[in-house]
DNA sequence: ATCTATTTGTACGTATGTATT
DNA sequence: AAATACATACGTACAAATAGA
């Protein structure tokens, strides 16, 4: 005779999981009302406690945000971009995925990204990336700048990446450039910096933004393709390590 | 003059970041020991219900696991796979992401998974490959079958994803293998199937098999290209579309 | 600007469930 | 079997925030 049905989950877990099959059910779209606190322990009969507790559980997911007050209460809640590359940090924060790794990838996903824009952006947003550049303009005063310019070059990828058409490769060129901003960088204080190479990707940048105007996929594939292989180089010069991060917050 | 720092996180979320923080700097791993209940209520001065909710939040995000019972309370957690992949998903239930958005990607990279893959298999692994081949042998009965096949299909992807060395890389094959696992697929039963196009497939993963065993990294490249070029074909013909899943339960 | 109503947020005491010894 | 140590759940009371009169 089998278990009656060994329910292996805590109340709210349950909870929760049923609000979102309902979520699901009902078709709600962001910003549309839950039922609150004093309706869900009326529905479900449990404490508020434990209610709240659930609500913590999809709050924490991204997916409801809550608001006190009148007319306030919890809300179906489109997960950002910014809270599923934090999520998905911490998965990673155990593995030991080393710069190579995305290396690796980008490699591959960059240049596809850069040919589908090709064309495909308004004056406005090539200006923003021109501006961009300006962060980088002049080689960095100390290691702290030259930091600072790191992470404003790796924007410039984010910002295209907030452009694509494709979801997933957006979202995953976005959260490849947050774990390299969010990296530690040991260098040799003793070995000379080889900023020739560093002012070679600022140029591939500048090229890109021109291949984007002029609609020409192909050019912009191929010097991304270059840009991305230089940017490897420069970074396996770095001896860079990744930062354990560990955090989900946002 | 600045505002006196805004502490917009409520307190739960911010015992979950800072409990987090704590981990961090003490370099905890996963099935190390939290502070019980009792002791953060004492330490933070807050409510059980306060603390609760902060464990809830990190149990949300897979981090911590609580057991009841003596020896039990809270335990640092590494984050699964499958966590990973649920939380992940929540984000593109909000998107409307094509079947031709995942096979952009997988067309690039389950090739470069393949390659590095070659040789690096043992032979229980190769086995095991060649055992889920099976699942799919006979043709089809009915609907039912073809779409246990169709993700049995898949889930030998999944399988050499578990094997890949860059941990980014195998995270998001197995990712996308999913994703089109938890596909609905409509399909217009008065135009007849392709079954020839299907059992190519097949060859294609025999084939694939062979050339990891003999270590040849070209092959192994240019035949999973064939395969996803054919597996891509293939789902266009069948006016899939993503089912909404919303859902990050385990 | 103040009050008031509404709704979430926090606190705390108690009781129950669960696993270890 | 019993005692112990821990999380889990409940109910009530009160505090804080916000929208509207």
């Amino acid at each position: 005779m089998p278990k009656p049905e060994p329910e292996r989950l805590s109340r709210p877990a349950r909870v929760a999981e049923a609000i979102k099959s309902w979520v699901v059910a009902a078709n709600l779209a962001p910003g549309d009302r839950l039922p609150g606190e004093a309706d869900l322990i009326a529905r479900f009969g449990m404490s508020k406690g434990t209610i709240r507790e659930a609500m913590r559980i999809l709050e924490a997911q991204g997916l409801v945000k809550t608001r006190t007050g009148p007319g306030g209460g919890p809300f179906v809640h489109e997960v950002s971009a910014a809270r599923a590359r934090a999520l998905l940090g911490n998965y990673f924060y155990f593995k030991d995925m080393t710069v190579a790794d995305i290396y690796q990838l980008r490699i591959l996903l960059e240049p596809e990204m850069a040919a589908g824009l090709a064309g495909n952006l308004s004056e406005a947003d090539l200006a923003a990336l021109e501006a961009n550049l300006s962060r980088y303009e002049a080689p960095p005063a100390n290691a702290e700048e030259e930091r600072a310019q790191h992470v404003a070059s790796l924007d410039f990828h984010a910002m295209l990446a907030g452009h694509a058409d494709n979801p997933l490769l957006g979202f995953l060129i976005g959260f490849m450039a947050q774990m390299l901003s969010d990296l530690t960088v040991y260098r040799r204080l003793y070995e000379p910096r080889n900023y020739a190479l560093w002012r070679t990707g600022r140029e591939h940048q500048a090229a890109l933004i021109d291949a984007l105007r002029r609609g020409d996929a192909g050019a912009a594939r191929s010097v991304m393709t270059a840009h991305m292989e230089g940017a490897r180089d420069f970074m396996v010069r770095q001896e860079a390590e990744m930062e354990q991060r560990f955090l989900a917050g946002r």
